[in-house]
DNA sequence: TAGCCAAAGACTGTATCCATTCCGGTTGCC
DNA sequence: GGCAACCGGAATGGATACAGTCTTTGGCTA
C-alpha cells in the first residue's frame, strides 16, 4: 500500500477518470493494461476494474478486446444536455403526474431561497453551484422512480453535461443575468409540479437545460 | 477449456445474464465471486468480467464489496418502458427536426412492408418480432445521435423493456389486433418524421410506448 | 517496387496464490 | 447475565505467471 487509504482501483479510477476528463486522454485513444498498470506503478488487476468502471460510466468504450476514450466532439456535448433536459422533463412531468411528496416541496423551497442568496450582490458562485446541483439531484428524485434517477445520473456523468458544468468557465459580465433566469427558471418548474401540470412541467425543464446548450456552444466555439 | 470458441467469461457473461432475465437469480440476491466460480467451474477472474459487464448492463447494482441483482417490479418496469417511450420519442423527433436521411426512410418503408407480410393471415411472430427489432434500432439510429442511441440502448437492454419484450407472452387471441395496431403507430411515426413534424413524431414514439407498458402491466398482474 | 509470409512482440484471457478486510460467533471478564 | 474483545472464516482486493491470439513489422520473393 502506498499512501492513501483508498484501493488501488479507486486511486486508478479517480486518476484516469481525471485524465480523461481533462482531455489528458483524447477521444480514441486506445488503452492498454500493462502501460497503464506500469505507468500507475500498480499491477493489470486493478487497472481492469478501473476500466471497467470507466466503461460504466460511458468514459469509455469496449472495442474489441480493449478500451478506448469516447469520443465526444461538440456535438455530443450538445446532444448529452439536450437528453439530460429531456430526461429531467420527463421526471418533472411524471413528479407532476404522480404528485411530489410535501418534503421534496419543502425541501426544494429551501433550495431556491438559498439560492436567491447566493445570487445576491455579491455573487457566490461556489455556493450557487452546490446548490444548483441539489436542485437537479432533488428534481430527478421527486419522480420517484429509480430508473429514472439512475438514467439522469449516467448522462450528468457525461463530459459537459452535468447541471452545473459551464459555470466557472462563462464569462462573468454576463454570468449574474444568466443565473437569475436560470434561477426564475427553477422556480417555474417547482411551481409547475406543485400545480400538477405535467406538461409545463417538462417543458421548463427542457428549456432550462438549453441554457447549459448555449454555454456549451459558447466555450467550445471560443475554444478555437 | 470446454466446447464453445468464446471465452470464459463471455459464457459466464451470457449464462448469468441469462439466468437474472429469467428469474433464476432474482433482484436482490447476492453474487459471490467464489460461489459463482465454483458452480461454473471456472476461475474467478473471469467471473469478475462478467459481473463488471453486467453492472454496466444495470442487470446488477454494486453494493459495497461485490454485486447484488438489481430489483425490477412491476412499477420499474413499467418506468423503464415509459423511459424507453421517451427516449425513442426523442429520437422520432430529432430525427424529424434534423431530418432523416433518404438511405434511412427506404429502409424503414421496406422494414413496414416486411411487416404487413408478417402480419397477413398466418401470423408470422418470429418474422415480426425480427422486424419490429430492426425498426426501433433504425427509428434509434436515424437521431443520427450517438449519445441517444447508446442510451436507448442501454435502457432496452433492461429486464422486459425491450421493443420485442412481450411478445411471446401476450395473449394470441388479442395478439393481431395489438401488432396491426403497433403497425399502423409504425408507419404514422415515419410520416411524421418524413414531413419534418417533430412534436407529432415524438408524441406517436410516446405513445407507441404504452402498447408495451399495457403487455407489461397485463401480464404481471396475471403472474399472481 | 509491391505484395505476401512468417516471426516476433504486444496485449488480453485465465488461473492461482497471497493480502486484507469485514463479519459473526464464541469466550472471557465484569 | 450481559457486554466486549478476540479469533476464525469467508469474501473481495491485488499480484503474478503463463497461455493464446491478434497485430505488426521485417524480410524475402515475384
Amino acid at each position: 500500500m502506498s499512501d492513501a487509504k483508498t484501493s488501488h482501483s479507486q486511486r486508478a479510477l479517480i486518476t484516469l477518470r481525471q485524465r480523461i476528463l481533462s482531455g489528458a486522454l483524447p477521444g480514441g485513444t486506445r488503452l492498454a493494461e500493462v502501460t497503464l498498470a506500469e505507468d500507475l506503478g500498480i499491477s493489470r488487476t486493478p487497472i481492469r476494474a478501473a476500466l471497467s468502471r470507466l466503461a460504466e460510466e460511458a468514459l469509455l468504450e469496449r472495442k474489441g478486446a480493449g478500451f478506448v476514450v469516447r469520443r465526444f466532439d461538440l456535438a455530443d456535448v450538445v446532444d448529452a444536455i439536450e437528453l439530460r433536459g429531456v430526461l429531467e422533463g420527463t421526471a418533472a412531468r411524471l413528479a407532476a403526474e404522480r404528485g411530489a411528496l410535501p418534503a421534496d416541496l419543502t425541501e426544494a423551497s429551501e433550495i431556491l431561497t438559498e439560492i436567491d442568496a447566493a445570487l445576491a450582490d455579491p455573487l457566490n458562485l461556489d455556493a450557487y453551484s452546490t446548490l444548483n446541483s441539489r436542485f437537479h439531484a432533488l428534481l430527478a428524485r421527486m419522480a420517484r422512480s429509480p430508473v429514472l434517477l439512475t438514467e439522469i445520473a449516467h448522462i450528468s456523468g457525461l463530459p459537459f453535461a452535468g447541471p452545473s458544468a459551464f459555470l466557472e468557465d462563462t464569462r462573468a459580465r454576463k454570468l449574474s443575468t444568466t443565473l437569475t433566469l436560470a434561477q426564475s427558471q427553477h422556480r417555474a418548474i417547482i411551481e409547475a409540479i406543485t400545480a400538477r401540470e405535467g406538461a409545463r412541467a417538462e417543458a421548463l425543464a427542457r428549456e432550462h437545460a438549453r441554457a447549459a446548450r448555449r454555454n456549451a456552444e459558447e466555450l467550445l466555439a471560443r475554444q478555437r
